[in-house]
DNA sequence: TGACAAATATTACTGTTAGTAGCAAATATA
DNA sequence: TATATTTGCTACTAACAGTAATATTTGTCA
């Protein structure tokens, strides 16, 4: 009998589908956790509770609690790819007709994931800067670097793209991707310690407004004549 | 006798000379550990054997490890504040002719810190960024909060005053000051990341000096047209 | 100098939590 | 129904923050 007749592969199929929905709902719990506690008060007993399972089945699907924690940021990783692609396929399309639209577009491509995932983009900030990218096993560590450099390649390529067609000022486009992004996560993170309350985000976005106004001010190609 | 005679002063005096003596061999050996191993892996007992003594001394001093770590950090914040008044000085006493030295001046009185001191400034991002400040206990919370609020504060008052005196365009100063600080730290935290040899610190000046120019660029009231 | 007091350090503990070993239950196969 | 496989749980170990009880050093005064 193949695998098709004799129901083995649709089994493998339900326990793969299975083992998804337990990763999830792991991640999601976790999430919370984190998000609520902290990366240090966070305990592993805590998030099993949460995803309904005990502690010794978050390890037969995590290593540990920082690749845990990692796997986390993923969903910000990919979605900064995917907008930082659609600002390329314009520039590539020639639908930029000044700088300014085009460092705006650029902008909001960092700021995105924090505006539609704000926890999630917290636990990268958290994770890029509190050190324990250095205590990462290497394999995590890898996976980590591997995902962070496409993005950085991607946004200097797509910068570089832009000096050439004379929509922003020749500068370092390798040091103008850090720039962008420094700034998005320094800005957001600050406001962040500052509260959480209506009047702060208020705050935080004019803030934000003002980092988008000044990058487009300094950097736009000379039309700023014009405003 | 009077305490001056017998004595009784001059004891007195010793004990808080080697107190400070002790203090200061803890937060040095705290340092050193902190900044080797990062928060979560930095155990008290190393820091101890640091600074040659047993781990029960360090609580004699400090009430836990989150209240030593943040006293690391009071010499960056001091050196932002002193930093931040002698811009202010200058100001009051006319002595920029126009915002692009200004700017330049208070660009670097926050990365000034970071220059003299790169290991303790690290320590002051990991803490504002790791999630620990909403892990503290009110008192050193309150502590931490009511130094950074001073220089915050001042930073915004420079700033208005820059406007008044026409050397900077018409923006709000609180998200002004927020912006420098942010961009500042954002960068050099990314740029942390990245790695720590030659090539990576020229490339990490290379940025700041963009960021730099930019702030200048987009900030400086209008006088760019010499450029 | 020696008895006493104060300050300071140390050993040995408690409680908590990350991570694991070995066993139990459920599920698939025949 | 018997057996194999996958998945889960209870109960443990090791490490570390923080503390209590105890020892040692240092200073005071008769």
């Amino acid at each position: 009998m193949s695998d098709a007749t004799n129901g083995k592969s649709i089994i493998r199929k339900r326990r793969e589908r299975e083992r998804k929905q337990r990763i999830e709902s792991i991640i999601e719990s976790a999430k919370k956790v984190f998000f609520a506690k902290g990366y240090i008060k966070a305990t592993m007993d805590e998030i099993a509770i949460g995803a309904e399972i005990s502690k010794p089945v978050i390890y037969q699907y995590f290593k540990n609690k920082d690749e845990l924690y990692f796997h986390l940021m993923i969903p910000v990783i990919e979605d900064i790819g995917s907008q930082l692609k659609r600002v390329e396929k314009r520039l590539i399309d020639n639908k930029y007709v000044n700088g300014k639209d085009f460092l705006s577009d650029m902008f909001h491509a960092f700021y995105h994931s924090y505006k539609i995932m704000p926890d999630t983009f917290r636990i990268v900030q958290i994770f890029q800067q509190s050190g324990l990218v250095a205590e990462l096993d290497t394999d995590t560590r890898e996976a980590m670097n591997k995902m962070g450099r496409y993005n950085f390649n991607l946004g200097r390529q797509i910068l570089s793209m832009a000096i050439e067609k004379n929509l922003i000022h020749r500068v370092n486009p390798s040091s103008l991707a850090d720039l962008l992004w420094g700034l998005i996560v320094g800005v957001i993170q600050l406001e962040d310690i500052k509260g959480d309350d209506k009047q702060g985000n208020r705050f935080k976005r004019l803030t934000l407004k003002l980092a988008e106004d000044v990058i487009c001010k300094a950097l736009a190609a000379n039309e700023d004549s014009d405003a």
